[in-house]
DNA sequence: CAGTGGTCTAGACCACTGG
DNA sequence: CAGTGGTCTAGACCACTGC
């Protein structure tokens, strides 16, 4: 059970490959060799490779293909999947995690009804009020680490719980990667925005900040939400990233909470 | 490289004593040794055997207690590290998750403010309101899980920052776990509340679940948050967990949010 | 039945801490 | 330097899926 003596060698060999300033480098900057199995994997993702909702090779091919041991890209996927990347199903494979599953169709919206059960009123309708493409104002600019005066695509819609207006959002999107996207190819799609954006424009949201605050209804909120003026709201800011931590949404919702709550478990 | 033929022997085993209904019962819940491992590691901590702040026996030494691979304790201590009960630290030990420490002061609280850095403004100021001990009332007897009748502890404070009130909190407890538990020693004890429950009650709490939502003012949050009756605070309502899921607290706190905001990541 | 992920072991070596 | 956790390997066997 001796470490063969070409393991080593690989070793370094791939973190110079990754690292690049090896020798002289004031941080030799170490990686154990599943962290750069995960990066490799985390590229493949990014490059579309394998697409959300697929498999991708089984442990034993990986091992083969990156010259490691199937425990090294376990511990890689592990970690991928710990972070709902990926989705290991037993006897099955591993798949590509993806927004378009109906039990996980709303992963990322924390508001729930107080009691019942999820879901209850049967999906939720969206209204698009506005879809337009303007240049990005400094606040949004920043959020999305655009550079001043890049175009950015705004939306501002309501969804409804059981005819209830519940939520309304002001979406931002940086209009290069979301190229084609329409007021109507929004209104029309049914199901989870995210879903959308991975089957068309290949960006999957992976995770987010939220930024929550109580605020007052302005007048414009009020009548949208079916509230008075000055009514309590909840504010979510929500930045969202793709792979490799690139913001791709500013979302500034404002919740209505009389019948239900933002739920957090926090460990 | 055969698995001795024990190994097979010591899983039932270990299994049975755990399950107790092994042999005709309908779902014969088998669980993988490092789960096992993962209770037995948990019964040690929830009985006091390691403490807050301590270390646990290195993984050789438990490996030879349970008579199982080290690889096996591995990973059992993984899923409790990985759920902030233990702590690994290279090259000095395992130990078990704490509150007192300076880092981890603030872990379960998650309000932060809007710009610059964390505790900018020095240590929270805590004002006790009122401590008093009654009979638990049928939503704090639910949220709880006490038996009607029962015994609460119950105390309101401020929490302020740089001088500005800026959190109101009432706080239930179970009366019997926290038996001697006073105003006073509440109001002098320098730290966050969690760390006196750890050293001075046996109590640590794990996890919490929080259900958030913007509400108006009253008159009485109002003047003792310095705002405007009918102003929009956000309230947080928490149930605060010890080990193998008992409830061990009520929360029900109000956060101005016009210099802070509560922060969240979701993934 | 073959193929997948999941568990368990045993052993070697590395990185880090402290005396 | 010894002792701790961290990485990596190799191999056996188990649990689950689907043909």
């Amino acid at each position: 059970m001796q470490t063969p003596p070409e393991a080593k060698t690989r070793v370094r060999a791939l973190q110079s490959a990754m690292t690049s300033a090896n020798q002289a480098g004031a941080a030799p900057a170490f990686s154990p060799l599943y962290q750069q199995i995960r990066g490799l994997i985390l590229n493949s993702l990014r490059s579309g490779e394998w697409k959300p909702g697929e498999s991708i090779p089984s442990e034993v091919e990986l091992a083969t293909r990156y010259r490691v041991s199937q425990g090294t890209v376990r511990k890689a996927i592990d970690e991928l999947a710990s972070e709902n990347l990926l989705l290991r199903r037993q006897g099955k494979g591993t798949f590509v995690a993806t927004h378009a599953e109906q039990q996980v169709q709303f992963r990322f919206l924390k508001l729930v009804p107080d009691a019942g059960t999820q879901g209850s009123e049967g999906p939720a309708q969206r209204t698009i009020i506005e879809c337009r493409r303007t240049r990005a104002s400094t606040d949004v600019t920043r959020a999305l680490a655009l550079r001043s005066g890049d175009q950015v695509l705004q939306a501002r819609r309501v969804l409804s719980f059981g005819g209830a207006p519940t939520i309304l959002e002001d979406i931002w999107l940086p209009a290069l990667p979301f190229k084609g996207l329409t007021a109507e190819r929004l209104a029309n799609y049914q199901g989870a925005m995210y879903a959308l954006f991975e089957t068309e424009f290949n960006v999957r949201m992976v995770r987010a900040e939220e930024k929550i605050r109580a605020v007052a209804a302005s007048p414009a909120q009020a009548q949208l939400l079916e509230v008075a003026p000055g009514a309590p709201l909840l504010s979510v800011e929500r930045v969202a990233y793709t792979y490799q931590d690139e913001p791709m949404e500013l979302r500034r919702g404002y919740y209505r909470t009389d019948t239900r709550h933002y739920r957090n478990d926090v460990s």
